[in-house]
DNA sequence: GCACTCACATACTGCGAGTACGTACTAAGA
DNA sequence: TCTTAGTACGTACTCGCAGTATGTGAGTGC
């Protein structure tokens, strides 16, 4: 049976070639990925991951499932696709507000408002935060964290700790980043969750501002870094 | 058809009444409801929710579908049970720790490292950190961690406030409870994820000491908590 | 001893992920 | 320009599994 497509070509074509795999061939298949993952990212945010059907999917990037398994290998690759896109641009969004901060106490600061800012918006929220590990399970999820937004976190740490005479082997520098990183992303959910958002996140930034503030109280009265454990 | 269920008697008879709501009945009950829990959690932590079928669940624990559906609305309402259930076992175990505890950095300390155990434990790492959110939603999860862990959190974190003479109003408790709880759970990830366990919680503790000293250290030089937000 | 209800068992339905296979269009070579 | 190969889908099915409808026998209160 098999109607020609015309459905297919009247989603948005997208001005041809302006790919390096040109032809128009490559361009048509660009749009149709990118409208799915566009799709699955809002069906995905607004229902969440086993609430969301495929036939959903399609339907919305008015496309077949032949299509979405062409270009995915599942459903799962799917969310995948959709979360580091999410994650990419979290990143860039850090990035761009934590570069040309030469000050690394100003840099964490900037850093920490940027990730409170973004940790509110509902995508970041349900597909990193909340359905990302478990649908991507840990070890995947984490492979994916350490090269985006908690890699923000170890520059910004290592930047504050040159700054602070502070010397750290690299477990013990992952060990602060995971707490730090730990600490905002619980802290934002706090934000996120909140009547007021705007004084939370200002609590949130005096919180940590306050923890910081130890730290520096602790290098100006020269003390060093622990190496040993204190007992009870 | 309905052979009678000689099976479903074979599944460790309970020390008959032995419960309120006396009666063989009520014990039979109680019974079969446990089993279905405690299948479910060792099912859910080793395959996780999504790919524990309920089918499997009832054949492990010897009854059928009937039986599951007549004590839990669903098949999240048991995972609800189960999530519950590891929940309160970790909250007795850090409340284990920490009461006869008196000083409240003692106090503070003996609660990180009780929950650091417990975070290592597969089905609170599955169950609670990894599934929980996402299974129950952000809310109920919330509900539930409120009046669990997290309550411990802010029981010791009240304890230290009281001792270093700081006065804080409930948000700012609230906030510093979840930077502090999400800083220890993410602790608790890597921790449970590290090749040596063991080293890896020392340098948690070290850490998170070495926050904690700053605090000290804020507290000897007679700082006060900040009122405002600092400005760049 | 009788009715009643509780604590299940059985059999079925519907939805949704994944698969097998067919087809139109296109880019490259002759 | 015609052929040919492969890509980018569309269609139609299967199978697993959560949930449901309904039956039934063993306690329990009277």
């Amino acid at each position: 049976m098999a109607k020609s497509p015309k459905s297919s070509v009247s989603k948005l074509v997208p001005t041809l070639p302006s790919v390096p795999g040109a032809g128009r061939r490559a361009a048509y298949s660009a749009s149709t990925k990118r409208a799915l993952v566009d799709v699955a990212e809002a069906l995905f945010t607004d229902h969440g991951y086993a609430n969301t059907s495929l036939d959903a999917i399609v339907a919305g990037a008015q496309v077949t499932k032949g299509a979405l398994y062409h270009h995915f290998s599942g459903k799962q690759a799917l969310f995948e696709a959709v979360f580091e896109r999410v994650e990419a641009d979290a990143s860039k969004s850090i990035q761009k507000a934590i570069k040309s901060k030469l000050d690394p106490w100003v840099k964490a600061r900037s850093g920490l408002r940027a990730f409170l800012a973004i940790v509110q918006e509902p995508r970041y929220r349900r597909i990193v935060v909340q359905e990302g590990p478990s649908v991507l399970g840990y070890e995947r999820y984490r492979e994916q964290e350490e090269r985006s937004t908690f890699a923000m976190v170890v520059e910004i740490l290592r930047a504050v700790l040159e700054a602070g005479q502070w010397e750290l082997d690299e477990p013990m520098v992952e060990t602060f980043a995971r707490i730090f990183f730990g600490a905002m992303s619980s802290a934002g959910e706090s934000v996120a969750g909140s009547d007021d958002a705007t004084a939370a996140a200002e609590r949130v930034e005096v919180a940590i501002g306050f923890i910081i503030a130890g730290f520096q109280s602790l290098a100006d009265a020269g003390a060093a870094m622990p190496t040993g454990i204190v007992r009870d």
